[in-house]
RNA sequence: GUGGAUGUAGCUCAGCUGGUAGAGCUCCGGAUUGUGGAUCCGGCGGCCGUGGGUUCAAGUCCCAUCAUCCACCCCA
């Protein structure tokens, strides 16, 4: 037996890297007033059909879209922003203060041949900014991120920033990206034909050279914004430049959701082989109207965890496992039931402790109780039980006292120092 | 969906032109009749991915299949 195809799981040892990522998410998130949110694991299909958009790939051919008992079509998330969006119409998020600032830490589902940073389950961060056209709000969002990869120490990472434009300036550019793609088309690769009649605009994502070199011609998006675009994008590109946050203009940033508009971003990180996205994002004025909401404009990004943890640990960034505060060292049958009321009684005073169960020698105990960090050794034996005193062992100075069973466990806690609320069940 | 590489102990791997498995790490024990992090010694642990085929004999050769990894597509 084996996990599926794509996913995986996450054992103890990895947890403490993660938390981290989350721990910092968490708090950059919270410094800016996003509240968070969790959505169910799956959705009606048509959420997402409607949402992402059904010439997108994701909806074309990488959803995990099946039929419940009662032959409703459901599909587990994707991405995230759709099942927000919902959210926020669903419970008349409308009639809050504007904007409603929401953040999510999700499993995500795709069914793509897995790869070097790519699983058909992972987890991503991810923040929405629904209710403001305002845009700091962008400029807000792209510095969440970089916040929380600087915070982090994630290697190498290069903005890319664009604008998709809206309804007052791409139809017209589409068309003349579509004449300019139709006059060339002879020479362009086959995806690139079948593109250019499907969504014009992901051309750009062609890495084939000769299609490279064919639209560097190409009229750009970027240059080609209407008065409203453009005063858009030259305010959230000057918040940037006052934050010293560089970006790079690309016109050929091309995102693989429907729903962008104006503004777009994606953060890369050199370290990360051919999936070197590490998140992205943009505004999309038009979802919450298309998801049946009044007209609400609002932009989001998402940032894959998996994909920042191998940044992280190709910088050699890890994080510390959670140790073992004290150890009980239980030698002999007869000393058993002493040493578990000990364990409990350390336990309840918020101590972590643990004992042997593997019926270890004396030597094995206390070995284990160096791999497992403790700072104290507490041993029961015999001449323990007859003096009615336990030995405590200092683990780092080598130094051992013989403390009454009686209050041991305050001692140590003592010891230890420190503030202990537990006693939830001593 | 397409292409390439790889599948031998829990982990990382060795095993030449076919002769029925080995190392390091981990784990357990011993050297220290009740005491760790160093060293030394010993032990546990493998239907050599799976199914066929060739052969007296297959981890080793052939075919198929499954899985993993990497890349394409696309994305986090």
């Amino acid at each position: 037996m084996q996990a599926p195809k794509g996913t995986y799981d996450i054992l103890p040892a990895d947890q403490p890297l993660r938390e981290r990522v989350l721990g910092e998410a968490r708090r950059i998130f919270a410094s800016a007033g996003y509240g968070r949110i969790s959505t169910p694991t799956f959705e009606d299909t048509s959420l997402f059909e409607r949402g992402v958009g059904s010439s997108s790939d994701i909806v074309r051919k990488e959803m995990y879209t099946f039929q419940d008992k009662g032959g409703r079509s459901l599909t587990l998330k994707p991405e995230g922003t759709a099942p927000v969006v919902r959210a926020y119409v669903q419970h008349g998020m409308h009639k809050l203060p504007q904007p409603v600032k929401l953040w999510y830490h999700e499993r995500m589902f795709r069914f793509e041949r897995p790869q070097a940073g790519r699983f058909r389950e992972h987890y991503q961060l991810g923040a929405e900014a629904i209710g403001s056209a305002d845009p700091a709000l962008d400029a807000e969002l792209i510095m969440m991120m970089s916040g929380i990869y600087e915070a982090l120490g994630v290697p190498d990472v290069a903005l890319r920033l664009s604008s998709m434009g809206d309804a007052g300036c791409r139809p017209a550019y589409v068309e003349r990206l579509s004449a300019f793609l139709h006059q060339s088309s002879g020479e362009l690769c086959g995806d690139c034909r079948e593109r250019a009649l499907l969504n014009p605009l992901r051309v750009f994502d062609c890495k084939n050279e000769s299609c490279e070199a064919i639209l560097a011609d190409a009229p750009k998006l970027i240059d080609n914004l209407c008065d409203g675009c453009q005063q858009h994008f030259d305010s959230v590109t000057g918040l940037l430049d006052m934050f010293g946050r560089s970006y790079r203009l690309d016109g050929t940033l091309v995102r693989g959701f429907d729903y962008y508009t104006r503004t777009t971003f994606e953060y890369e990180c050199a370290r990360l082989g051919a999936q070197k996205g590490i998140g992205g994002g943009g505004r999309y004025d038009n979802l919450v109207s298309e998801l049946g909401g009044p007209a609400t404009p609002a932009a989001g990004f998402g940032t894959g965890m998996e994909r920042i943890v191998l940044a992280l640990e190709s910088a050699g960034v890890s994080a510390a496992p959670a140790t073992i505060e004290v150890f009980v060292m239980i030698l002999g049958d007869a000393a058993r039931a002493a040493g578990s009321q000990q364990l409990h009684r350390l336990r309840g005073l918020g101590i972590a402790a643990e004992t042997d169960y593997a019926g270890r020698s004396p030597k094995g105990q206390m070995k284990q109780a160096n791999r497992l960090g403790a700072r104290y050794a507490v041993i029961i034996g015999d001449e323990e039980l007859a003096a009615g005193a336990a030995t405590v062992r200092d683990m780092q100075l080598g130094e051992q006292e013989s403390v009454a069973f009686d209050g041991l466990a305050r001692h140590v806690a003592g010891r230890l120092g420190g503030n202990r609320g537990g006693t939830a069940w001593a």
